[in-house]
DNA sequence: CTACAATCGGATAGGCGACTCCGTTTCAGC
DNA sequence: GCTGAAACGGAGTCGCCTATCCGATTGTAG
């Protein structure tokens, strides 16, 4: 279905130098605004902040469902390798909390584009596959390194700690002022993480 | 600010019979649809539902907004309902847990509401102060009996209570194929609640 | 039963946001 | 620098959704 249309990556003819500037510019913008104003934000705010016309948003993703899309394939690629950085120079124990860490610490309503992309009815799974299995074989490194250290219940699997993941940003979304709820909340799944290896607390 | 205005439960005149009917199937209707459909779902498909006009549906609730938050309302007063009868009911050991998973266990979208009335700009706190200081009040009473009977532990507070729960409900909507997993994720929680009381794990 | 007021219903106004059309500008090869 | 093609900008279209207006209907007091 998704054969890549995506003239930066792969495919047809390689862009013109300015329209390659405005379609990364537009990404950078889209990111931030659709993380500011949320996802309902419209397109031509974006336009605007990206100083540019709301066609040229249009001519580049024709849809605004795309421009989601793209941004969260961005996001997903990101954090893959972010992962994959963690995998390789932190310890096996402290690799997958310093990526849920990573993860979290990030402005919350970054991490809203996934659910936002499947209230709008966008086939997430299709859609953002490769970035998704990427994201997806990193996290099942940092787990298995994780679970053969001992640091991680062994009764876990990788699409329960995506969905804890995604939930305690939203658990986080609700105690932006207060930062030692947020500290104790981030504890307990924390903990929970960690039940049964006998190094849930001292 | 917000002076009852609901001649439902107190004020000015009492409603005509009929009006007083179609208030209720609108309430009923709009809570249905609001979870099948998401927050986004149309006034006039909720009015067509009900069987009623669209008028009637801005008769009785001036604005989507006043709509989505009486519906929301109801909710927390349901909840709130809910916990004191456990708190009665069930031992305080087990009362919080079994509150948890009536939560957990109704339709996903369903819990979504104070998320989705925070996206559309409305002060949660102040619109549903009655309902959620009832809810926060019936929560507390579970937290303290959960806490002096060691079922949980000690160095946690309503706020970041709340957020887990908002937190698990998103996390068992990103595992609903996934019943063994969402099984699992359920018990990551718990676990994390129980931590440090020494009754996670046999 | 009657009459009045409360309530209803659907057509319609008004606004907003996604997407398109076309004249204008900018790049790139010669 | 010249020229054709690529890319641009923004005014305009279209559809959807909230909210209102007013003639028709229905409950209720006397």
């Amino acid at each position: 279905m998704t054969t890549d249309q995506n003239p930066s990556t792969a495919g047809s003819k390689p862009l013109r130098a300015d329209a390659r500037r405005n379609r990364a510019r537009l990404l950078e913008v889209a990111e931030a605004v659709f993380a500011e104003r949320g996802t309902g934000a419209s397109t031509e705010e974006i336009a605007r902040e990206a100083k540019v016309g709301i066609a040229t948003v249009f001519r580049h993703f024709p849809t605004k469902e795309a421009l989601l899309e793209a941004v969260l394939v961005r996001r997903l690629e990101k954090l893959a390798e972010e992962g994959r950085r963690l995998a390789a120079e932190a310890g096996p124990g402290d690799a997958l909390f310093a990526f849920f860490d990573l993860v979290l610490d990030q402005s919350p309503v970054k991490n809203a584009f996934a659910a936002a992309l499947a209230d709008a009815g966008v086939d997430t799974r299709a859609a953002t596959s490769d970035a998704g299995r990427a994201v997806r074989e990193a996290l099942t490194a940092l787990l298995e390194d994780a679970q053969r250290a001992g640091a991680v219940r062994r009764d876990l699997e990788v699409p329960e700690l995506t969905a804890i993941l995604v939930g305690t940003c939203r658990m986080l979304e609700h105690l932006d002022g207060h930062p030692e709820a947020a500290l104790r909340a981030r504890t307990v799944v924390r903990d929970g993480l960690r039940a049964g290896t006998g190094g849930a607390r001292p």
